[in-house]
RNA sequence: GGCCCCAUCGUCUAGCGGUUAGGACAUUGCCUUCUCAAGGCAAGGAUCAUGGGUUCGAAUCCCAUUGGGGUCACCA
């Protein structure tokens, strides 16, 4: 069967460095089997749409040097790829769950479930749950009250208890008890699905084999699970990816340590080989002594065996410095300085090099290029070559 | 709190029953060099979270504890 693999963005904001890295994960896979590589948009959130993100993603993405088989812009054989254009579909097969007994309609307000999940947790209860108060209602009844026109979700039927067994392609065997579980919610009151539908009718629709996703996604994988079997479909292999977090911080990756964002990398003069190289180390490893990859090399070298079980990872960027220095050592000058030109270009740098010609320039680079680490350093490591330095004579009897 | 996952130098990791526990980043020193780098060499740095087992033998297998993380939404 061929390989296919996805990732799934949503146009919620800018695309984080760690997302980056189980893209890589998942694009390599696929590659490597010469399988296809899945670009889908989960914009079922409208309420947390941004302007512009998904242009942005799709952009920077390109600017990593990856890039999609299917999905937005190309196209492909399950299009379309942007989960608000097939709406209908997510609703024929929440109705298909409705007529098989798997889920219900449910009428309850939003401050109803608060009020219950306020209550449940005075109680004490170990964790809240929603109390199937629609689950009551009559067939009859809840078709009655939604043709009415009365506002309403589609909920999923959790089992009483069942247990619930899957084996992570990295991790191994995990077991879940559905009475931990919820009736969760698979369609919302505008018409569209939750994540939890969503996703697993498009994985199975787009023909998806293998999931690879972070680590926050294990307790939803069992209502994942039971949706598949529901349907009567066969599920993808999962597997589940650390997450990255500050050196020294316990928590994920944030804003306050540096940049998240992965297109600010680029903007701060890092070069995307160098950022896929470090990022194919966050996860995985070879298992000899190499570390520098280009991407082809990581597409070859790739393997499920060897991606780690840790759940949280360091973003050492003093190591992303170090790899993005040897890359721009590797470069002959020329690359380099056309590679720095087109940077400043792109972003709006002023490389202060007034209008020196060529031959000075690239002296001047070469000079410079075993001391640059990062693009963004260009001026202050090459400025005095090129503007008069102001001496403070003051200073200087000093 | 319930459930689930994880645990080797400061950091990323190799290791999959017998190793002086290896490498890389970072740190320090030396060499090279007109400086700074880069490069080369070297050093320090891990009681393999703790406690029990299993075994002739455990970083490696099992259990418990501790610590950390994740998750419990009409968000993904």
């Amino acid at each position: 069967m061929t390989v296919r693999t996805r990732m799934a963005p949503s146009p919620t904001g800018e695309y984080h460095i760690g997302s980056m890295r189980t893209m890589l994960f998942n694009f390599a896979w696929a590659k490597k089997n010469n399988g296809q590589f899945v670009l889908r948009i989960e914009d079922t959130d409208r309420t947390r749409l941004v302007e512009g993100s998904l242009e942005r993603t799709l952009q920077v993405v390109k600017d990593f040097g990856l890039s999609w088989d299917e999905g937005p812009v190309v196209g492909g054989p399950y299009a379309p790829y942007v989960q608000s254009e097939r709406l209908s579909l997510y609703q024929e097969y929440a109705n298909k769950l409705l007529e098989s007994g798997h889920a219900y309609y449910c009428f309850c307000t939003p401050e109803r479930l608060t009020q219950v999940r306020e209550e449940q947790q005075k109680a004490g209860a170990p964790l809240t749950h929603y109390d199937k108060f629609c689950l009551k209602n009559s067939k009859e009844e809840s078709e009655a009250r939604v043709k009415a026109g009365e506002k309403h979700v589609i909920r999923y039927k959790m089992p009483a208890d069942e247990e619930i067994q899957f084996n992570d392609l990295f991790l191994g065997p995990i077991t879940f008890h559905t009475k931990d579980l919820d009736d969760y919610v698979m369609l919302k009151s505008d018409g569209f699905p939750t994540y939890h539908l969503a996703v697993v009718v498009d994985d199975h629709l787009m023909n998806m084999t293998y999931i690879m996703r972070g680590v926050e996604w294990i307790p939803s994988t069992p209502k994942h699970i039971l949706l598949y079997k529901a349907f009567g479909w066969e599920m993808p292999l999962t597997g589940h990816l650390p997450n990255l977090k500050e050196v020294g911080a316990h928590k994920k990756l944030s804003k306050r340590d540096g940049t998240v964002d992965a297109r600010l990398f680029l903007e701060e003069g890092y070069l995307p080989e160098a950022l896929l190289n470090f990022l194919m180390l966050l996860g995985w490893n070879p298992g000899t002594e190499k570390e520098i990859y280009s991407l082809e090399e990581f597409i070859s070298a790739f393997s499920l065996e060897r991606v780690h079980k840790t759940d949280l990872i360091s973003f050492d960027r003093e190591k992303l410095l170090w790899f993005n220095g040897v890359y721009i050592r590797q470069m002959s000058v020329e690359d380099l300085w056309l590679q720095i030109v087109k940077w400043a270009a792109t972003y709006g740098v002023d490389l202060g090099i007034d209008d020196r010609d060529h031959d000075y320039i690239i002296k001047v680079v070469a000079l410079t290029q075993e001391r640059l680490r990062l693009f963004s350093e260009f001026n202050e490591l090459t400025s005095y070559f090129f503007t008069e330095p102001k001496v403070d004579k003051e200073l200087l009897n000093k």
